[in-house]
DNA sequence: TCGTGTTGTTGAATGCAGTACAACAATACG
DNA sequence: CGTATTGTTGTACTGCATTCAACAACACGA
């Protein structure tokens, strides 16, 4: 993590934030793909050498905040007894997106054609999608659910996590919240717990 | 495409078959990551710009066998009427997975360990869960389902085909075949289709 | 036999991502 | 004022991927 700037060594010049938003402005001019990191340190006023002391690389700009929360609720579901009631996991998965404010990945989603960024966030959702879902069916196998329906009850709650986002993100990230979209979508996977 | 030896202009010098064989044994002794695609081109006796004319990449060398049976089943859902009923659905997935032989990808999940490869299949393989799960998501859809039933269809439906997938080739991919595992996984996924 | 068109091979050059590292700068603290 | 700590920067390096021009090997027809 990224210690204050009030204490002992050097002051910190930028910030993520900082760094963020001139990589999203260049994003949206010119394109994800077409933008590089050299371009990024620039404009937001520092070396490149020093981009990658705030983010490890250009897709961190726009995934570190969602990968965060996964970490967290992975890290979560890995505790014993985490997967043993429907309820349980679904309060794991709400605070994934709970109190989620406009952040670059937002954007992105909802500018993905003038990023030039469809197939990058299919891949990179894909990515965490699937990091969710494994943690996912093992909590539940571990709470005694097989293996196959474990793997398709993970997927299942996995999907509605990111296509939640998605949705949210792409209607303006302004109005409403990715949570709403999830209460929506989760009664429907509740029954595949009994089957 | 590549196209045949024989015929107007320079015959071909090397293989598909030869530089994934060569690929193969580099990643076995040293890893997938640790292996250049100089490496590879040396050991099969070609330059390196060789290398780009039979395999757009090194995770290609892994993976465009699956692609192009994704990319069929892909067009497949994709026609009108593809995602009427569930048995559609189930031959069209059937087709990925028939008649697969052992080959890099299968290698590779049954050695992800020694090659170093765990990280990077977990990665490719959401990418193709993602894409297949999108299709089918789009041709329930198309069937009239509602959205969020169908995302959780499509992404249950590729979790099992990748999941059959893997189960086969950890298992030494000589032993069985993937259709078994899926004609094992597919009967607990229909029920979805009604809810 | 000799062009000619076609296709494959090769090397060189380029741009960019990401890593490593050493030199240097700016702060707090004793 | 020295020292430890931390941040910044430039440089160099590896590797992936793309582009391009030059060249090599074949089939074919004149």
């Amino acid at each position: 993590m990224i210690r204050p700037a009030r204490g002992v060594g050097r002051p910190r010049v930028s910030s993520r934030e900082t760094i963020a938003e001139a990589a999203c402005e260049l994003f949206l001019e010119q394109g994800y793909e077409r933008t590089s990191i050299a371009e990024i340190a620039q404009r937001a006023g520092v070396s490149r050498s020093s981009f990658f002391n705030y983010f490890s690389s250009k897709g961190d700009v726009l995934w570190s905040g969602l990968d965060e929360r996964i970490a967290v609720a992975v890290g979560v579901l890995g505790e014993p007894g985490a997967g043993e009631w429907p309820e349980q996991i679904q309060a794991v998965l709400a605070t994934i997106l709970e109190g989620l404010e406009p952040d670059p990945l937002a954007l992105a989603f909802g500018n993905a054609a003038a990023m030039g960024l469809e197939d990058e966030l299919q891949r990179e959702s894909a990515l965490r999608q699937g990091r969710l879902a494994t943690a996912l069916s093992e909590a539940a196998r571990a709470a005694g659910v097989e293996r196959i329906r474990a793997d398709v009850l993970g997927a299942a709650y996995a999907v509605a996590v990111l296509s939640s986002l998605r949705v949210w993100a792409e209607g303006g990230a302004g109005h409403g919240s990715p949570l709403a979209q999830l209460q929506h979508a989760l009664p429907r996977i509740t029954d595949l717990h009994w089957g």
